[in-house]
DNA sequence: CTGAAAGCGCTTACAG
DNA sequence: CTGAAAGCGCTTACAG
């Protein structure tokens, strides 16, 4: 907590400086048609002229309002969620908002913490990207504390939140039907650990290769933290592996780029002796090395569109349950 | 802006539950002294019984002091600012504040948005990684307003305000005189396009080639953004040049991922056909293909400093300048 | 058209 | 030890 600003000019000096009452300082500065011209011209130069900064916490208690929005990821160093953060903060920065970010590193008990912190501070509303063992009952408490929420990414069980996502099933589906007709058939799945997501992408997985009449080998199915040093080891792991896996899908793009390190320290390279396709579409995996195969689902976008459910909730909280669900489209590039 | 929470309790609510001043409360609350346990306990109580929650808005109004503190950044899509934004975050909340985040996008213009912005809900500091172009009297500016700054990474110019940054002419140096000590004699320098930090860097180099009684070849200075596709172009131009070239640094990590993957392109790879070097070492530097040689100047450990210096500064306004410079390592991986 | 008054939810001297 | 009062900087009915 520290001291606020020194000697900060309040509607009064503008009041005294305009000869006017504060309440016409306050009408000009809504811009309320109630004010003549020329009485707001003289108020709004005395304002120019003071340096006078509206003082938000003020105006907000008293009017009962709020331009800030919390926003809670659970994993800023993953690309992925960066680039979602940034499509939320643009949206809602041209809506006149303020965002409130707190990150909390897949801790359930800092994400408990800063949410609160955000309640405190009298949020406007709250884009949460969950960490994972996120209770199935915190949708439904913010709901009691009257603030108006929208999930992202990972469902957080049923109920009547908004949610903005991706189809996780069918994109994996697609990626592993792909790999499926180019003629493998010993497919592994690389990294992601726990959570509904990974799920959903194994089911994909599962569908793909029953359409093809492939069983399932649960040892194709590696587990590790959805990171670079997560793809690398469960990738240097599927190499070794007889009789030969000749391609994988990557919980995610990070996975996959840790795969393709993997692969380079092997003396290999993904798209020649390797396929291996990702999942997100982050921008990097146009440029890595080589260039990524992957399920897009345009992450900037879907933070975007996470903020208009949002701000359409604030503005109607009567509405229906709203939700969106990125269309995942297929992108081959060079390693699939 | 939308209509706040429905029907808060409020200190009065839990002053007539648990039968005392709503002054009483308030000293609870805080964990005066003044009141004995037994009417604290009471207090309390009712507190969590009513379910309140303290109004920061209205509490901080009062006694002119705030919690929030402003974070600007320039480029989130770049790993190096998220890892800094997240060291941030992990101090400031760790100390009890909560961060208001904005992003430039490199856009001046939409930073002084943000800046009016975050000045009118009264942050108690502000830390800014300014966007090019920023004018060198802005600190001036805001050192006006009243709020406690720390400029990131970029300086802006002379003047009597706190920096977090790296020691950027002596990490290309060091790294430079790597490549030269292994016996390359032209040497590439990959992106960047504008700015200090270009310069600094572009300084390094150069006194490395001095050293080494190398006259500087302006066409081996390749301008271009500071993100993987700057570094994939210009790898590409770099490895057509005759005579060959064999070796280059780049601005910062990214601009080196970017040059990996123009090196797959023409069947090379860093490390055996080429020699690399990056800055920063972002994470996943560790993990590219291949894991990439870089001037590591901690981004995490940076963005916590810059956060120290903040508080270092609200709490004691008349500190002298304050600059933290991060030590730059070279670290040698593989792709040099 | 504009001012005086009340009040948002707190904290902070000040009495007693 | 605890309560009554004033006030942070605003907005919003309500008079006139």
């Amino acid at each position: 907590m520290a001291e606020s600003m020194s000697n900060r000019v309040t509607i009064l000096d503008v009041a005294a400086a305009a000869n006017v009452s504060k309440s016409t300082v306050s009408l000009v500065l809504k811009d309320s048609p109630l004010i003549p011209g020329d009485t707001a011209a003289r108020v709004r130069e005395a304002a120019a002229r003071l340096g006078y900064v509206v003082n938000r916490r003020a105006s907000q208690l008293r009017a009962g309002s709020s331009n800030m929005i919390a926003v809670v990821i659970n994993d800023l160093m993953n690309p992925f969620f960066a680039e979602i953060l940034v499509g939320i903060e643009r949206r809602l920065v041209d809506a006149g908002y303020v965002v409130l970010m707190a990150h909390t590193n897949e801790d359930t008990s800092r994400q408990e913490k800063v949410l609160r912190t955000m309640r405190e501070q009298g949020a406007a509303g709250l884009i949460l990207c969950p960490a994972y063992g996120t209770p199935g009952t915190l949708p439904q408490e913010i709901h009691e504390w009257g603030t108006p929420l929208v999930v992202m990414v990972r469902t957080l069980g049923p109920g009547d939140y908004d949610f903005a996502g991706a189809d996780n099933e069918r994109g994996v589906y697609e990626a592993t039907k792909h790999l499926l007709a180019a003629g493998h058939r010993r497919i592994g799945f690389l990294g992601g650990q726990t959570g509904v997501v990974l799920e959903q992408r194994l089911n994909g997985y599962k569908a793909a290769l029953a359409d093809y009449q492939i069983k399932l080998d649960p040892d194709l199915l590696l587990s590790a933290k959805p990171n670079r040093q997560g793809g690398n080891d469960t990738m240097l792991a599927l190499a070794k592996m007889r009789p030969k896996v000749t391609a994988a899908i990557c919980y995610n793009d990070v996975v996959a780029f840790g795969a393709m390190g993997a692969l380079g320290e092997l003396g290999m390279r993904a798209g020649r002796d390797f396929a291996l396709i990702g999942f997100d579409n982050v921008q990097d995996a146009a440029h890595s090395n080589p260039p990524l195969s992957t399920v897009n689902i345009d992450p900037g976008t879907l933070g975007e569109h996470a903020a208009d459910l949002l701000l359409a909730r604030i503005e109607n909280p009567g509405l229906a349950r709203q939700v969106y669900m990125a269309k995942p489209d297929l992108l081959i590039r060079q390693s699939a």
